[in-house]
DNA sequence: CGTGGGCGGATTTTT
DNA sequence: TCCGCCCACG
């Protein structure tokens, strides 16, 4: 057998994890150090030499993205189908099993999937039935207490101990959530993932078969385990199992939504006999790039340990921008991107990270001005749509009646005479009899519900048959029947705006979606649909093709990588973030998105930060990040000499510690790049005295430009007139 | 029933 | 500043 094409491309270290013999193993794995590799490669030396068969290796992943390259991977290794063996998500691995074995756990048939905001649909109309103010139970908190327990295993019986009046109400909420999930047979993420776990702990005839099935479990991105995930991997592993994992301590970065890095560290105790291997060769970064964020990292505390190198070139210096304030930031970043094209780089090949997605603003306004294409990453995606949604509604109320939160979602969609007062009457009927919206509207009697009768009565035989005609039809015609014959696609049409024609084409990209969808399993092909579009949301749906500047937040960066890369709003208070300033281990986590964004850097890397933020309105004058005097300054290119601030900003930042103005007062923005007057510049009037650029309008003679002066304030003059003196 | 104005809040996000 | 949500009005 020829085993090159596993281990030829493996350096010493990977190559001792893919051939690791068969037991538990803990592979760190250093950004950019051939983790999916490992993991692949792993898996394609299971089946191939030790005669694994791939029916008994279960491999999860966090993203459907990563689970797909995963897949991809391993079918070029092997040039063998891999559809026998289970690879995917947690939790389309959870919903997998849910499927199969639904009546052991407790579920209906049709059972569906809330993403985030139905869930929080249904928290709020819990707190309404229960006549809760929503300023005093938020519906975020409440729902970020459901979650919270569910992903530590805990069910509202667990939680009888309330400390106190407030946490009383939140676990009676819990419960109530819990019932009207159960009714409506609907079930949320969390769910997924604690009813999987707990299917194989209450049926041990179910674990028996699994266990003895799945000999080999691989797990990547393990640092982002949170405490269900990891409990079911244990379960499934045992005591004599084998599981293989894959992980960076220093690439943990989900703890506030309840990751726990703590797993690796269990791992090791609860596998004491485990293999384990750290994978530190670097094949992305320069030796620059890789020696700063080693720095960085250092100053984590409770680390693994492990440190990157590289055998390729030192590079050049990472570089370090002092803005006069976002806009300038912005401007110096595109100039560099156009910098970077016009030697013939793609666009494509710069990123732009950021903390948060309010960042993106003056990056998209100066790259729009420059004409340079981009693609913002976060936000809606197609399958959280409103109009999208609404369609699912449809079709998953004709799938299963008694769907709570679908049947709220469209009953009176479009408008159909069924008004808020009809929905209360069948909600407060539903309440008294414990049944369902559906059921509760079925045996109301006409005189209860006046008026809306008809309206409502036509409305479920509308679903009903719906649910008749589409049962012959392939499932894109099923999609196409129900938007057309619910009045969606007509009630968009009306809606002469762009924005109705953008949602009736959107509604008509679900057809498609539809048609190009393959059915997995032997489920009903809708069913399955329904499944994939709240598991799936539908990423890549973007234009992949397109030479775009990427940007996006450091969160949504990590996995990927970019020759040349921008980490913007280097400033405390930003990064590291304000909520995360006074606690040793939120700093920590910010570290560590810091060493991640750094580690995407493949050949360029730059720091910015501005002096002055407008953030929600104000200005601020932030200090620069504590990251940046975390490195070497040995390894640190500053990109302007050092000049004095001007007068204003050096009021407002009297108020800061000794040493964050100092740092401030030494960063410069005084400039005149070809001849033209920038953001920043420092200025002399002949009447109103020295000033400085805050804004500049139009070019040429026709420029305008607003210099804020020392003593006389802001004022807006023509460049051309104004006989300005740069200094 | 749909929209416009007033109000409050404003990390990070996948599934 | 800006966006989303709620309520009041047409």
């Amino acid at each position: 057998m020829d085993l090159s094409p596993i281990l030829n491309s493996l350096n010493e270290a990977q190559r001792e994890a893919v051939t690791a013999p068969v037991g538990p193993v803990l592979v760190l794995a250093g950004a950019g150090s051939g983790k999916t590799r490992v993991l692949t490669h792993r898996i394609a030396w299971l089946i191939q030499t030790e005669n694994v068969s791939p029916h008994s290796v279960l491999a999860v992943t966090f993203t459907n993205k990563a689970a797909a390259e995963m897949r991809a991977r391993i079918e070029h290794l092997l040039r063998v189908s891999s559809s026998a063996l289970w690879l995917g998500t947690f939790h389309g691995i959870a919903h997998r099993l849910l499927r199969l074995h639904w009546r052991e756990a407790g579920l209906v048939q049709s059972f569906q999937i809330l993403d985030a905001e139905d869930q929080l649909r249904v928290i709020k109309k819990v707190l309404k039935a229960q006549e809760l103010d929503e300023n005093r139970w938020v519906p975020r908190e409440v729902q970020y207490f459901i979650n919270k327990h569910k992903d530590e295993g805990r069910r509202p019986q667990h939680l009888k101990h309330a400390v106190d009046g407030t946490e009383a109400q939140m676990i009676k909420l819990y419960a109530q959530y819990e019932e009207n999930c159960a009714r409506s047979g609907v079930i949320d993420f969390a769910e997924l993932l604690l009813r999987a776990y707990e299917l194989w702990r209450d049926q041990p005839e179910l674990l028996r078969h699994y266990r003895a099935r799945f000999r080999h479990v691989l797990v990547d991105e393990f640092q982002d385990t949170n405490a269900i995930q990891y409990a079911w991997i244990r379960l499934l592993v045992g005591s004599d199992g084998a599981p293989f994992v894959v992980g960076d301590d220093d690439q943990s970065i989900y703890r506030w939504r309840g990751a726990r890095v703590e797993n690796l560290h269990k791992f090791r105790e609860d596998f004491p006999q485990a293999k384990l291997c750290r994978l530190e060769q670097n094949y992305r970064s320069t030796a620059s790039i890789l020696e700063a964020a080693n720095a960085l990292i250092s100053n984590n505390s409770g680390r693994l340990g492990k440190t990157l190198w590289t055998s390729g070139a030192r590079g050049e210096p990472v570089r370090l921008y002092a803005a006069f304030n976002e806009r300038d930031e912005a401007d110096f970043v595109v100039t560099r991107i156009l910098e970077w094209s016009q030697r013939g780089g793609l666009r494509r090949e710069s990123a732009i990270l950021y903390r948060s997605n309010a960042q993106s603003r003056s990056f998209e306004e100066a790259l729009i001005s420059a004409r340079v294409p981009y693609r913002v990453y976060g936000g809606l995606r197609f399958f959280e749509r409103a109009e999208i949604k609404d369609a699912l509604a449809y079709l998953r109320l004709i799938t299963n009646h008694e769907d709570d939160a679908s049947f709220e979602r469209v009953v009176n969609l479009p408008a159909r005479g069924i008004g808020a007062r009809t929905l209360d009457t069948i909600r407060e009927a539903a309440r008294a009899a414990g049944s369902t919206l559906w059921s509760a509207a079925q045996s109301a009697p006409d005189a209860l519900l006046g008026r809306s009768a008809a309206p409502l009565r036509a409305f479920q035989q509308l679903i009903e048959s719906l649910g008749v005609a589409i049962a012959p039809l392939p499932l894109h015609e099923q999609v196409d029947h129900v938007i057309n014959a619910s009045g969606l696609i007509a009630y968009h049409q009306k809606d002469k705006a762009d924005r109705g024609e953008a949602r009736v084409e959107n509604l008509l990209e679900l057809v498609s979606a539809a048609r190009g969808f393959d059915p997995e399993g032997d489920a009903p092909p809708l069913q399955n649909f329904l499944a994939h579009a709240v598991l799936e949301s539908g990423e890549g749906q973007g234009t992949d093709s397109d030479d775009c500047v990427q940007m996006m937040t450091l969160h949504t960066a990590k996995g990927l990588e970019f020759p040349l890369v921008f980490l913007a709003g280097l400033e405390d208070g930003l990064f590291p973030h304000q909520r995360s300033l006074n606690d040793l281990e939120s700093l920590e986590e910010e570290r560590r998105l810091c060493y991640v964004g750094m580690t995407r850097a493949m050949r360029t890397l730059y720091f910015t930060y501005a002096e002055q933020r407008r953030l929600h309105g104000v200005d601020n004058y932030n200090s620069p990040s504590r990251f940046i005097q975390e490195l070497p300054p040995a390894l640190i290119e500053e990109v302007r000499p050092r000049i004095r601030l001007p007068h204003a900003a050096d009021v407002a930042i009297s108020g800061l510690g000794a040493s964050a103005s100092r740092a401030l007062r030494q960063s410069s923005f005084s400039e005149v790049l070809g001849g033209s007057m920038r953001l920043g510049t420092r200025v002399r009037h002949g009447k109103f005295g020295e000033g400085t650029v805050l804004n500049i309008e139009g070019q040429g003679p026709q420029a305008r430009v607003q210099v804020n002066f020392e003593q006389q304030g802001s004022k807006w003059l023509m460049l051309q007139y104004a006989n300005l003196e740069v200094m």
